[in-house]
Formats: C-alpha cells, sequence, structure tokens
DNA sequence: GCCTAAGTTCAAAAATTATTGAAACATCAG
DNA sequence: CTGATGTTTCAATAATTTTTGAACTTAGGC
C-alpha cells in the first residue's frame, strides 16, 4: 500500500519503481490469459508471455515482476515453463549477468510446441494400453459397436503418433 | 466398505449394487482423464464419457454413480457438461423415466465442438480489443516490430473467426 | 578467489476448482 | 391428482493448483 519513502527509494542503488500495467496492456494480457486457461496454463505465464509480447525490445527479470507485480518465484517459474517450451528467448548484453527475454519470433510454433508437448506424451504413453483394451474386448467378444469404437481410437491415436514429427521436429533435430 | 446386508439388498426393490470398473475399463478411462485434462475438463466428466464409451449399451444414471463410485451431484453435472456440448445422446425407453445415456456417434465431432466451445468465444470477445490494442501502438507509435506482432494476432483472430463456422455448424444449422 | 547481484527452489499459504450430499424440484405411472 | 422416482441445485467441503517469500545456489565482475 504505502511505498518505500520517495527519498531512500530514490537513494539506494536507485531501486526503479515499475509501471503497472497499462489498459491496452492490461487488455492484451486478459487476451492471453484467456487463451492459456483452456490449455491449462497458468494466469501468471501468461501474463508474462504478454508482457514480452507488447514490449519493444527485451525486458529483464526485474522488470517483469516489477511490472506485473508478482513474486520472484513466480517470475522464476514461469520464465522457466516459457523457456522449457521454447515460447522466449533471452538476449544477453556484456558485462551483466542480467538476461532479458522477449518472445520466440514465431507464435504460431509456439503453440504447436506446447500442444504436442502435452499431447504427445499422453498419446505415446496411451499407445500399448489401448492395443490391450481393444484386445480384451475382441477377446470377450464385445459388441461389434464397442469393438468398432475402439478401433477406431486405436487407428487415431497410431496417426496422431505418425503425423506428430512432421507438424514440428521433436526438439533436437 | 461394509455393503448392506445381501438379503434386505435383495429385497427392498432391488438396489442393485454396481461393479467397480475392471481394469481394462480403467485403462481406457485414465486416457481420457488425461486427454480431457490438458482441455482442463474434470476427471469425473472424462470418467463419465469413459464408461459410456466402453459400454455396450446406454447407460443409466444409477450405474454411472455406481460404478464409478461417485455423487450423484457429480453424475449430474457431467452429464450436464457432456449434453451440453453434444457429446452424449440420451435414450429413452417407454415406461420409464429413466434417461440411459450413449456417447454421440463421432468422437471427433465432440472434440471439435468442445474446442469450439472454449476458443469461439474467446476469440469472439477478443476481437474489439485487440484491434484497439493495435491501434493504440500505431498511435503511440510503437516499434514496427511490435506493430507486426500485434497485426499478425489480429488477422489470425479474424481467420479464425471466419473458418470457425465451416470446422463446424453452429449448434442450430 | 571473494563477494554480491541474479536467479532458483520449495515448503507453506492463498486461490481456485471439483466433489459431495442434502434439500428442492419435476415428472409421470398409477 | 398424488406419491414416489429420477434429477438438479447449490452451499459446504475437499482436493488441487498457483503463488509467495525466504533460504539457498550460482555465476561472473572486481
Amino acid at each position: 500500500m504505502k511505498p518505500p519513502s520517495e527519498k531512500s527509494a530514490a537513494r539506494r542503488k536507485s531501486r526503479p519503481s515499475y509501471e503497472p500495467l497499462q489498459p491496452h496492456e492490461i487488455e492484451l494480457a486478459d487476451f492471453f490469459v484467456r487463451m492459456a486457461g483452456i490449455l491449462g496454463v497458468p494466469r501468471s505465464v501468461a501474463e508474462i508471455y504478454a508482457l514480452l509480447y507488447v514490449s519493444s525490445g527485451p525486458v529483464d527479470f526485474d522488470q517483469i515482476q516489477g511490472r506485473l507485480g508478482i513474486s520472484k518465484g513466480s517470475v522464476s517459474q514461469g520464465l522457466k515453463f516459457l523457456r522449457d517450451h521454447e515460447m522466449i528467448l533471452s538476449v544477453k548484453e556484456p558485462g551483466s549477468r542480467r538476461e532479458r527475454w522477449q518472445p520466440t519470433p514465431s507464435l504460431a510454433a509456439s503453440l504447436v510446441a506446447l500442444l504436442r508437448s502435452q499431447v504427445l506424451p499422453a498419446l505415446e504413453q496411451a499407445q500399448p494400453g489401448l492395443q490391450r483394451v481393444l484386445a480384451d474386448a475382441q477377446q470377450r467378444g464385445a459388441q461389434p459397436e464397442v469393438i468398432e469404437r475402439l478401433s477406431r481410437l486405436n487407428r487415431w491415436n497410431s496417426r496422431a503418433l505418425e503425423l506428430a514429427p512432421l507438424l514440428l521436429p521433436p526438439p533436437g533435430a
């Protein structure tokens, strides 16, 4: 609520005070937050991405924390998530340990990568189980309709797994 | 833990005791639960769908509750969700008020509908805001790179909105 | 090689979301 | 009609997820 007195704040090592998000930035953040929500990505992560997205140059850790008004921990974890999913890039300037961040050039590619990383493991892990479920149903002489459903599910799963690598090469190719 | 004594259970209006899910059913449910999780659909909803999906005929309310071991409230809400997203159909048999449920023929169509229902409203609502954000940036003479990003976002949004009705006709066409 | 700025980790707290169950409601078989 | 059956509602609770912040680690400037 009450900010540290102007004087002391200004004197010591110039701990800069950051502006809260402007209305237009909030609008964009809301959009990203909503979209991210569909995929279960936390609010803070979407906000960080939005901030980088509307910002003209790379943004550093403290700016992110200050402008969004969130904790260090959240910033760190959010950046980790975005890094892991190759949605942001860091720019290092010489003579400073500080990293500055900006979005990857293609948001589209980022989204695809994000989806991949969520869906693919599920498909892969499910593969043997789904086959077993189908075999099981056939052995038990289940209704043709059920067999048909389970077959289709298996076919889908296989096709998705085949197509996946074409959609975007795995993170080391 | 301890079921009601066999005798009384058997006598009165035959409140049947339902079998818990079999291993092959659990396997399928796990798959659906995982996939649903990606879209933020609750576990219980995915389980209900999975049960209908592996079952030979339509399944009624009490069977769902009994076999999944969840509350009436959850069953009701889960069915509502699935109904609202046109993922299940009810079959009514004459001489009974009871509804029995089965999955809609196409899981693919169901998934598309589900996605639509989550993504479309977000896109629609965002439309004016995104345009405003772009206009704003242009007026403020923001960096070309930022303008470019925001333009692309707007174009995407518009194209997605145009394409959407083709993907699947809105729920009354 | 220190020492400090920069960032990470993670247990605890807060916030959010899902589930329960009891009461209210609706419908239709009798 | 009416009573019992079948379903919905929703406030309370439980479960899960996200955020915080203080202690810890790391890296690089000096």
